[in-house]
DNA sequence: GCCAACGTTGGC
DNA sequence: GCCAACGTTGGC
């Protein structure tokens, strides 16, 4: 099993709007980076992934979610109200993917980014490296661990 | 609101 | 194939 973590603006959709849905699952549309949709498409029905608020107060690791349904096409791409449409995706050949995930269990306290930093052990992490943009990130096993033991750890406030 | 970092586009 | 211009992301 492989670990992910996935980032969404909770201004546009957060955890508290996945954990409200049916079944507490959605299709995660709209990835239009080829390197994120390489890793939607390496996803497995199983796999976990961290829900990660960014551009939020704070920006943090909030929950967990489970892959449900690995890479199918994604149908916005085709969808010319969407904001994401694309016109050079086919629909022969479609260019990207999505998969659906279900909230599993929120952290029983978020991690911040400000801690995710400070901590040992996530120095390599993806998300952390100078400049990543990327929304759709792996996870090792090591730094989920690391992660998991830090939303049970007693923070700084809140 | 600012701006650094990054990916994509298109002219050549 | 290079690279300048542009748009977007996302932390601060």
């Amino acid at each position: 099993m492989r670990h992910w973590l996935i980032k969404s603006e909770p201004s546009s959709f957060s955890w508290d709007d996945l954990w409200k849905l049916p079944k507490r699952t959605t299709s995660w549309e709209g990835v239009r980076n080829y390197q994120a949709r390489n890793f939607l498409r390496d996803m497995r029905v199983g796999d976990l992934a961290f829900f990660y608020h960014s551009s939020a107060e704070p920006n943090a690791i909030i929950g967990v979610a489970e892959i449900v349904r690995e890479a199918y096409p994604d149908p916005t791409q085709f969808d010319v109200a969407d904001s994401h449409y694309d016109p050079k995706s086919k629909r022969e050949a479609p260019m990207w993917s999505t998969v659906d995930v279900r909230a599993r269990e929120p952290l029983a306290r978020p991690v911040t980014l400000t801690e995710l930093r400070a901590a040992k052990g996530l120095e390599k992490m993806e998300l952390l490296r100078k400049g990543s943009r990327l929304s759709v990130t792996p996870v090792s096993a090591a730094e989920w661990a690391v992660v998991c033991k830090l939303a049970i750890t007693a923070g700084s406030g809140r």
